[in-house]
DNA sequence: TGCAAAATTGTGAACGCTCACAACTGAAAA
DNA sequence: TTTTCAGTTGTGAGCGTTCACAATTTTGCA
């Protein structure tokens, strides 16, 4: 030791303002050489912070894409994202797949919050569209940051504006002439979806040009669900000239009907995504995109948790901007 | 409580041979009807496991990438054959940046242990290169597993075949008539790239194909230098009819330069990659790559990781199966 | 100079679990 | 019957921190 008690070493390792100076650098120089870290456990049994936060996914869907493939940017980024956040103030990101099953999810929720006693928690869509999930969390007192919905529960909020999002890229493809876009939307379990669309429709009306019932597609986030809209919508009488996909994976089915169809993208169809994930650059040609910024949402969230539990107060809900990125499968319609 | 003593819960909770039928059916009764999940936190106080398998990815490039924008399928695959190994038996994964910076990586391990002090470390290259970190840990009485590399230290190795897949790339291409083949290899700093280049010299050897110095070229895993590498080997007197890329990104490169060029691949020129992130699937033509198996490579240290902390004896080098993904940018050579 | 108030430091307890060991069961062996 | 021993359960201690509070030092001001 360096000739003080353990509380004052405690004191000095969190913070405390009441230290003289003299005594901590002493103490600071001794946790130097020791090399002195203190253990996590002990400081969360004895009722401290845990240092810990929780990112809880959708183990369904986690999985799914994994198995079929496709790799998970959104893991990928929310990883990234959340762990670059905590690490630069002391903290620990864990991953916790979780079911989306409503008869699971809570069971499966609180076993990791008792075994973890995490000191915040991040819920992804779907469940962050959970009421349950987010009550649950804050009755324990644990601050719950809730990522891309619309609604605002308990906590935090942390989104990107879909809504406008979506009008962007429609407005994008009015400017280029197109008068009849269609939209391919996900799954209605993800308020996103349903806000997007708004979006859309938004920017088509204050275009001038009327909504049609026929353009606007689900696709539920699937290749092949995507594959059948798209053949509907070019079975049309009056087929789009421009297609909006909700997720890259529905924009790559609808470049493969395009293709087989004998359409050219983008001289024949134009075809913006949501996501914008690294392989669409490898695409050809490359998708003109949303890009979601989800590593900037989750740090986003990190942040705000990490400051409620330092005591401050966070409310509200937090929009971080998107961006429109134009690549090579957007083109004027054909007149 | 079901009438019994802590300790017998405990035993129950950990499936001790020594309790009573009637007594663990109670408990097991007690505990299902209470919700209770033992806190984490205490049962490594009482120097029990702590249920937590740590990994150590490289900070640098898993940073790098990610700013490239270049997403990062590795860290995702890892996450997943990870998480979902760990979480079959109750464990938990931690993913945790070290850097590679040698005056750094000790201190940073170090603390990171202390802290956290998990039941088992993954390290993963360029980390699991580094006999410094692994013997560190191995002194602390933690399990360690090496991922990718092909010296055996202390603990576990878990790798896939590098040179056997690079020869079997090499031989492909030797088969489809192929006589100038080169070869991108990654930065020395992987023991898994000079693995790689002897695979592919082995392979030529094997088919009587004199080995030739200007084809093997060096990209450090970087698509910049791929591209310059590329560069040279066009202006070669005899330029390569086929290349093999150490990663996908030079992979692109590659393509990119040939196109450039004017060479049709896979008319012209023949590319093969390492790595098969989903994004060369989305490339035209699509990528003809070797698929590494990190998920599994990653799961299956977990596993063994786990199992040596529940006393089994694990040790020596475990090799997942690779396999060679033949897509569209391999053909027959030109004559 | 004295004394209250503020600033700084130290103390015992507690967090929830498992450890090592002690104490109790019951049945088999002498 | 008594002894022995394996099988089963309970007990006190302790893991490394922080908490609440008490004890000490310093400062401010009359």
């Amino acid at each position: 030791m360096a000739g003080v008690s353990r509380q004052t070493v405690s004191r000095v390792i969190n913070g405390s303002p009441n230290v003289k100076p003299a005594v901590k650098k002493r103490i600071e120089a001794a946790i130097e050489e020791l090399g002195y870290v203190p253990n996590l456990a002990a400081r969360r049994m004895a009722g401290a912070k845990s240092f810990v936060i929780l990112a809880i996914n959708d183990r369904q869907r986690t999985i799914e894409n994994w198995q079929a493939g496709l790799g998970n940017d959104w893991v990928d980024q929310m990883l990234f994202g959340g762990m670059t956040a905590s690490e630069k103030r002391g903290y620990h990101l864990l991953f916790e797949l979780v079911d989306t099953n409503p008869d699971l999810a809570p069971r499966q929720l609180e076993g990791a919050l008792s075994a973890l006693r995490p000191d915040g928690v991040i819920l992804t869509p779907p469940h962050s569209e959970n009421p349950i999930l987010v009550s649950l969390i804050e009755a324990r007192g644990i601050a719950c940051a809730c990522i891309g919905i619309d609604a605002e529960f308990q906590g935090v909020t942390v989104r990107m504006d879909e809504q406008a999002a979506a009008a962007d890229a429609t407005r994008l493809l009015i400017e280029q002439g197109h008068r009849h876009i269609a939209f391919i939307a996900g799954s209605s379990a993800y308020s996103s979806s349903d806000s997007r669309v708004r979006g859309y429709q938004a920017a088509l009306r204050e275009a001038g040009i009327a909504t049609c019932e026929d353009y606007t597609e689900h696709g539920e986030f699937r290749f092949d669900l995507a594959e059948a809209a798209m053949e509907r919508l070019l079975d049309l009488a009056k087929p789009p000239t421009a297609v909006i996909a909700s997720n890259d994976e529905m924009a790559f089915a609808v470049m493969h009907v395009a293709s087989k169809r004998g359409l050219a993208v983008p001289d024949d169809l134009s075809v913006i995504s949501f996501e914008d994930t690294p392989g669409v650059r490898f695409s050809v040609p490359p998708l003109t995109a949303i890009r979601q910024p989800t590593a900037m949402i989750i740090g986003k969230a990190t942040d705000l948790l990490i400051d409620r539990v330092a005591g401050k107060v966070v409310d509200g809900i937090y929009t971080i901007p998107h961006e429109l990125v134009v690549r090579g499968t957007t083109g004027p319609a054909r007149t």
